[in-house]
RNA sequence: GGGGGCAUAGCUCAGUUGGUUAGAGCGCAUGCUUCACAUGCAUGAGGUCACAGGUUCGAGUCCUGUUGUCCCCACCA
């Protein structure tokens, strides 16, 4: 046998047994007809980023799940991929480009695309090596990239169809434009955030009269695109107004005033400035009145020529000019300050500006309803199912998704357009010519799919999908779906209807939902606060496998939690426990190790056998249900109390006894409990359990692919085991008793007992002697054998006394009796109150009653022992 | 305005379909260099489960309301 280091030390392996089993090819997944499969999609983390703590979280249930499942007999995909990220990686490659002094303008497209590529090359790399840091057991084989052909093609195609069902459109919207980033954003992306702002209140003069209308607004600049004001039909102040023209200040341009519902009597002046180009509502506005729509900020934020004199200024300077002439005119009348929710870029921060832009959108309501349905019908779950009321919401309120966005780091849109007879082809692949005219004067749309519309395939896209591969057929759909709940909205729904529409099933039948990873305070981690932890350093200070049971102890799904080093610390020191445990198992299993069915059990093999049992029913359980805080609570509950606290003592006079045969007994217990609870912790804790799985004799091959522990009904051993907690309890109280009376641990005294469980007792007589620091244990028919006024304690196996003579403090030792009394008698009336309640009688379950009356005996015997021990002192 | 979470020991949190005396880790107190482990062992203190009603034989758990707190969505120019 190798030696064991006598402290758990994660660096000395961690690395050796990723490589281990990476060049074995233990996480490859096969088509295997006879497996069930079990299938589960990595959520991809960006090119452009450094794992956190988050993504740490993520991958560990998934990896806990995997490596379960795997283990039961599964035949396993764990897929890993990486995501493009396309505004993500651009922005900050335009960031990288400025500091070089140049624009991606300036390289032009193909030279910019040559060098976004070569900077995934080098982050995707390292975001792997990170997940394999954290002992994640993919399938590398397998790793996917949002950009690869495979799933690319898969974009195209499902491009395609849509289009051809006329659920793609293109159009001219308000969307959400980011100014820095110079492309148009989806909804989803778009943050919002509490500023401070002004309102600014202006008078429009009424054309041919001395009369004013006056609006309120909060971005000045806007009033150049005004081509209206509207009011309420109901509002008699300005009813006269409506139908008349005022004249707009500065631009000098005559706008109507019109009648519409949408504006608010009760808000404001009541009268609404209209600028149909820049405000979602005002382009409604606009379309019921068909008044013109006039964009007055560029792309880049600036006033355009439409802005007259302002055209160049950005957008704030405009602001600050136009009011400056608007006062200077008289017909500024107030401003007031005003907090109100300011839109944000959700990748630069920059102030988003609603304007009118022709783009491209998926139409949402046919396929929100599908979706809706199927989660509705259970055919996808949510974990917890709390989750799908929010889905529901989203699903239920949404809007056309804008898809295009103005980037070069993406998927092309599929959409070519004849310079000739302005054909617009949507196709699969380029076409060579027009179809209407024949023309080979065709040019592709010069924008990019949003990142999220490729994410939307990635359960069948990285299988092969629209192609029926073989890994498509057997893989697809997927088991579960693992991430936080701030990402239902941007992809686990477009993933539900993405599924649905094209491939015609659900993409996973469960979701399991975590949530935030934050700080020690509770704050969530990011870069502008600098509370964020890198897994990698954790890791190299603790460990792997300390990081991830930290990770999802104490965790309830679908709750944020919050990281500390503690609890890393305290993960550690469990798995040091495992260790040392392992470590002391292994230093005495010397020689030929019986089987477990060739050995005489003794009653605390019986029971730590069936706490195995129970726990490994209980963990079982959990893990089905993707409890993973709980699967882990037993595990360590069981490891650390039962195993080490209690069965690794009990098994030291068996194995020192001098008893060859009971030696050789125990350590097949011993063996056989180590491994199965190794095993049975493997998917939290992969590293170290296989490094212990090394040592143990007899075990074959890897823990990776072992056996997952099944429970046996046969070695539940239901009534032995409850009758040997007697034993525990009879250990304790004597423990107990020491400390009350203030008797040195060290200082070994005799010990009597008055129990019913004699055979039990003189059983166990070497384990109560060195367990419970006593010299000689006598069974004893009453405490007057221990001599005169000994000490004494009821416990569930009848009662102890020990002869401590002098050390006794009859004055103390009469307190000490009393206050056990009071919580005697305390039980016995909580017992009674329950079985004289005829309800409680009639109602309850039979073996409730029956426990309680057996409990009301158990305290009444109890009661009468403490009394007759008072009688006697 | 709409939706949701949370409120349990000093702190961080668990608590399965309602059912023993409500648990864990950390912290605290006391005592232990017991031959796997001081990254440890033993013993212990500490809780009106936010508040008020209700359902039930029985409520931390289910229902209604209140208060506090956090998040998501929408948003009035």
């Amino acid at each position: 046998m190798k030696e064991m280091n006598t402290t758990y030390d994660p660096k000395a392996f961690e690395d050796k047994i990723y490589e281990k089993w990476t060049s074995e090819g233990s996480f490859r997944a096969e088509v295997d007809p006879a497996k069930l499969p079990f299938t589960v999609m990595m959520p991809p983390p960006n090119v452009t980023g450094r794992l956190h703590m988050g993504h740490a979280m993520d991958e560990t249930m998934q990896d806990v799940i995997v490596r379960f499942k795997r283990m039961q007999g599964h035949s396993v995909l764990w897929l890993p991929g990486v995501d493009h990220a396309s505004l993500a990686t651009e922005h900050k490659l335009v960031e990288k480009l400025r500091e070089e002094g140049t624009t991606k303008e300036e390289l032009g497209r193909e030279e910019f695309l040559r060098r976004a590529w070569a900077w995934k090359e080098e982050y995707g790399g390292s975001i792997v090596g990170q997940l394999k840091k954290l002992g994640s057991s993919c399938d590398w084989s397998r790793l996917a990239f949002t950009m690869d052909e495979t799933c690319s093609k898969a974009v195209r195609e499902a491009f395609f169809r849509l289009y051809e069902k006329g659920l793609i459109y293109r159009g001219s919207r308000i969307i959400n434009w980011c100014p820095d980033c110079k492309t148009a954003l989806s909804d989803e992306e778009v943050s919002y955030s509490e500023d401070a702002g002004h309102f600014w209140y202006f008078k429009y003069p009424v054309k041919g009269t001395e009369e004013f209308i006056t609006v309120a607004t909060t971005r000045p600049e806007t009033m150049l695109g005004d081509t209206a004001i509207a009011v309420n039909p109901k509002d008699e102040r300005y009813a006269r107004f409506v139908g008349k023209t005022v004249i707009l200040p500065i631009v000098g341009r005559e706008i109507p005033v019109v009648a519409d519902d949408y504006v608010d009597i009760a808000f404001g002046t009541g009268a609404v400035k209209i600028t149909p180009a820049h405000d979602p509502n005002d382009f409604e506005v606009g379309l019921r009145h068909d008044l013109p729509m006039i964009r007055v900020l560029g792309d880049d934020g600036r006033v355009n020529e439409a802005g007259g004199k302002f055209c160049g200024l950005g957008r704030y300077e405009a602001r600050k000019q136009i009011v400056a002439e608007m006062e200077g005119l008289g017909l500024l009348s107030k401003i007031e300050p005003h907090a109100h929710n300011v839109g944000h870029c959700h990748r630069c921060n920059a102030v988003l500006e609603p304007v009118v832009s022709k783009q491209w959108f998926v139409r949402m309501k046919p396929l929100a309803g599908p979706a809706i349905h199927a989660v509705m019908q259970n055919k996808t779950k949510f974990v917890p199912d709390r989750f799908a009321k929010i889905y529901f919401n989203w699903l239920e309120n949404i809007r056309d998704w804008c898809i295009s966005r103005q980037l070069w780091w993406g998927h092309r849109i599929p959409v070519w357009y004849c310079a000739d007879c302005g054909e617009v082809i949507c196709a699969r692949e380029t076409p060579a010519k027009c179809p209407k005219c024949g023309s080979e004067a065709l040019h592709q749309d010069e924008d990019c799919l949003d990142t999220w519309f490729s994410s939307a395939l990635w359960p069948f896209s990285t299988l092969g999908w629209p192609e029926a591969t073989e890994d498509f057929k057997y893989f697809y759909p997927t088991d579960v779906l693992v991430t936080g709940y701030d990402i239902i909205p941007f992809w686990v729904m477009r993933m539900m209807f993405s599924g649905l529409e094209y491939t015609g099933k659900v993409p996973f039948r469960n979701v399991l939902i975590h949530g935030l990873v934050r700080d020690e305070q509770g704050r969530k981690m990011s870069k502008s606060l600098g509370n964020g932890v890198d897994p990698l350093d954790v890791i190299e200070k603790y460990g792997a496998d300390s990081l991830r049971l930290s990770l999802v102890t104490g965790v309830a799904p679908g709750n944020d939690t919050r990281y500390s080093d503690g609890k890393v610390e305290a993960a550690r020191n469990f798995i040091n426990k495992i260790w040392n445990a392992s470590r002391f198992v292994l230093m005495n299993a010397e020689g030929k190790i019986p089987k477990l069915s060739e050995v005489q059990l003794q009653p605390a093999d019986r029971w730590i056998i069936s706490r195995l049992q129970t726990t490994i029913r209980e963990v079982t359980v959990s893990l089905q249900k993707y409890d993973l805080g709980i699967a882990a609570d037993k595990l360590t509950d069981f490891v650390w109390n039962d195993l080490c606290d209690w069965y690794i003592e009990l098994s030291k006079p068996a194995l020192y006894g001098g008893d060859p045969e009971r030696k050789r007994g125990t350590l097949a217990v011993l063996l056989f409990v180590l491994e199965s609870a190794i095993k049975l912790l493997h998917p939290f804790i992969p590293f170290v359990t296989e490094e212990i799985y090394g040592y143990l004799p007899g075990a074959e091959g890897s823990i990776v692919t072992a056996d997952y522990p099944r429970y046996n009904t046969k070695l539940a051993y239901k009534k032995e085991a409850k009758a040997f907690e007697e034993i525990i309890d009879l250990i304790k109280s004597v423990r107990a008793m020491k400390v009350e009376v203030g008797c040195p641990p060290s200082k070994k005294v005799p010990l009597y007992i008055v129990t019913e469980q004699k055979r039990l007792v003189a059983a166990n007589r070497a384990c109560i002697q060195k367990l419970a620091g006593v010299s000689e244990v006598y069974l004893a028919e009453s405490g007057a054998e221990a001599g005169e006024r000994p000490v004494s304690k009821v416990c569930s196996a009848g009662q102890i006394f020990v002869p401590l003579g002098e050390l006794v403090n009859i004055e103390a030792e009469r307190a000490r009796l009393e206050k056990e009394l009071e919580r005697v008698m305390g039980e016995i009336a909580r017992a009674d109150g329950k079985l004289t309640n005829k309800n409680f009688v009639a109602k309850a379950p039979r073996k409730l009653v029956e426990d309680e009356a057996a409990k009301k005996e158990k305290y009444l015997d109890m009661k009468k022992r403490i009394e007759q021990q008072l009688k006697l002192l």
